[in-house]
DNA sequence: TTTTGGTAAGTAATTACTCACTCACCATAT
DNA sequence: ATATGGTGAGTGAGTAATTACTTACCAAAA
């Protein structure tokens, strides 16, 4: 999860932006591990192979640095022109999966979650805006479209909201789980990604005239 | 969430227990909103009322004091006879509203919900027992219940723990949004958990001969 | 030569933890 | 009644190490 930014010996020196991004990798994975307070500047810029001053060039405090990473956009773009395709299809079981598929994978990168929640816990005043790009777009989107299929007579009436958060609930659980508390899991991420969406779907699904794809 | 441990002025000394007990709890509350290394000994002094020197006397380290609240168990007994009656009975609606409505009350406190994700996140090697404490056991038991019911016919053939772990994922999800994101509720805390058990109880029963109560 | 990338060696403040030391209280011997 | 000595509760003033951050300076490009 840690890792030093390798240099290369011959080339002494890095440009600017280079370096910046750099630190800002470097920091993130640091963060994530240890959380803000248990991250110090020198750990940090041994891990970027740099002295804390070069550090303190690049940004004027800790806190800023910290800042700059929660500011960083993902780039969900790719994602979510996919999950809109299968959306205009009205493939349900496709736009669940898509999302869920998303968050639960093997090999999954736990250093996002874990500066989510840290941000939260700690209490920084970026963590809103972190929590809306990293999760709330998900289930605010989710909620669109399922006040849309209720609309269209697929789905129950259920309040859209809390149904797209019980959805997302199950993912950042499992998640919660295997990449924070550290539960060995005894199903592939597929078949707990297969389990989640037909529990969903029979939810929002039942009494209306939706047909349900068997299960072998 | 912060409150000093007040003592009464004529009264100089207290007995080592009480004086032990109030610092467990002071530092508790501390190490739920800042985290263990958040959180200086100099803070959980001057929050207990004491010296720092007392609070060494105590306890032989920082982590010590951390531990003996990770340690300390929180009396689930009136709760689980109570499910264990419904259980009984084989209301399914009511062992879920029951399970759900402790997790999702009113002015429930947050404090032992951080104290678990700081712990988890932080590393702390009791961690895990927290957690199970906590936690697990909720879901364990759950899924032992499910189990049984689709043994009964009562629920589809799902995994019973994947099953347990979405429902107990709704609960956990909806907490770290209220409690940890701060995210405002447009729900009574009632409305959200009948609209869990409804979601989760209508996915587990579809296509079974159960029963579901109309709601309004 | 000036700008840029980079650092060694500081700083004052804070950290967890220790030490030498009171003070109140209480049973018992005088 | 009162002096005696023991004990547990409690603390002020430290300590060495670590913290975030600064200053003065250097070297290699441009």
């Amino acid at each position: 999860m840690i890792m030093a930014t390798k240099r290369l010996k011959n080339s002494k020196k890095a440009s600017g932006q280079e370096r910046q991004a750099g630190i800002i990798a470097t920091a993130a994975s640091l963060f994530a591990a240890r959380g803000f307070t248990g991250t110090t500047t020198r750990e940090i810029a041994k891990a970027a192979c740099c002295s804390e001053a070069l550090v303190f060039k690049h940004f004027p405090t800790k806190r800023a640095l910290y800042a700059a990473i929660l500011a960083e956009k993902v780039p969900l773009t790719e994602l979510l022109t996919a999950v809109e395709d299968a959306a205009k299809k009205r493939d349900d079981r496709l736009v669940f999966t898509m999302l869920a598929s998303h968050r639960i994978r093997r090999g999954a990168d736990p250093t996002l979650l874990r500066l989510l929640l840290f941000s939260a816990l700690e209490g920084h005043e970026l963590s809103n805006m972190f929590f809306k790009n990293q999760h709330r777009i998900f289930y605010d989107y989710l909620a669109g479209y399922i006040e849309q299929r209720i609309r269209e007579g697929a789905f129950r009436r259920v309040d859209p909201l809390l149904a797209a958060r019980s959805f997302m609930g199950m993912l950042a659980h499992h998640r919660l789980l295997h990449e924070i508390f550290r539960v060995p899991s005894h199903r592939s991420p597929e078949d707990c990604v297969e389990s989640y969406v037909n529990l969903f779907l029979d939810g929002v699904q039942a009494g209306t005239s939706a047909t349900r794809k068997t299960r072998s």
